[in-house]
RNA sequence: UACUACACUUGUUCCC
């Protein structure tokens, strides 16, 4: 099965996906007649990974492989999802990402948080954050997937990354609420939005919490804090924190 | 089948 992976692997990636299909069917004929061979999933998920490429508005290409795979006994699971989900993410076809996600979750297998998470960022990337908020929504309500501290962590970044520290903030309640506790990676993307507003306050203060908290700082922890607060001007407590960092036992790199 | 090595999937800094 790895063997016939990699050949049509090989052969689709210099191909149309018709004549990687038809490899794909002859694949079938010959193993037919060899009782030692099986059609596996990954064999299927090289056809599809290739169905996404294609410019086919209304996900044909993706569902012509999805219904070989069925009719040849492997029925989509989690891992298919996210060929699919990445497939499409990679060619900037992320809304269609989203209508296979929930069909599949309905047809098939839910994603699991890799997918899910890896979905929810390329979101952030490319759509408005109202647009994230309400696919969270959907499958939180329709499809019992809610969001995880990861899932938080993107969404604080992003929210960051447009200066807008006041959701943010907001954000840290909900995953309170929610029975979550900010690690590293919540500070560490705070800080850094507060860093790039130049807000040292703020910085310090939330640094102080994380200690309160228990969360011990890390090299990123200290890396952001000495380009931030140089590039905002503060150089003398940048350099503090170089020397809390070697006190730390951490080696500058 | 076991072991070993290597590679591999979602979040924060730097690099790009």
């Amino acid at each position: 099965p790895r063997f016939q992976s990699s050949i049509l692997q090989s052969y689709a990636s210099i191909s149309t996906l018709d004549d990687s299909i038809s490899l794909f069917n002859h694949m079938v004929k010959r193993f037919q007649t060899h009782p030692s061979f099986s059609l596996d999933r990954s064999t299927c998920h090289v056809l599809l990974s290739k169905s996404c490429d294609s410019p086919d508005p209304d996900l044909s290409h993706v569902h012509k492989v999805l219904n070989l795979m069925v009719s040849n006994g492997v029925s989509p699971n989690s891992g298919t999802v996210d060929i699919a989900v990445r497939g499409l993410c990679s060619v900037d076809r992320v809304d269609d990402a989203v209508l296979l996600l929930k069909e599949l979750s309905l047809k098939h297998s839910k994603p699991d948080t890799y997918t899910y998470n890896f979905l929810v960022k390329c979101l952030c990337k490319t759509r408005s954050l109202s647009t994230v908020y309400s696919f969270i929504d959907d499958m939180r309500s329709n499809f019992g997937l809610s969001p995880d501290l990861v899932t938080y962590t993107i969404l604080i970044d992003n929210v960051c990354n447009s200066k807008n520290l006041r959701e943010a903030m907001r954000l840290v309640g909900v995953l309170k609420d929610c029975g979550f506790k900010p690690d590293r990676f919540v500070y560490n993307t705070i800080m850094k939005g507060y860093c790039v507003l130049s807000r040292g306050s703020e910085v310090m203060e939330v640094y102080n919490r994380m200690k309160e908290e228990g969360v011990e700082p890390d090299l990123v922890t200290y890396n952001t804090l000495i380009f931030g607060l140089s590039k905002s001007g503060r150089v003398k407590e940048a350099k503090k924190f170089l020397r809390v960092m070697v006190a730390s036992g951490h080696v500058p790199d």
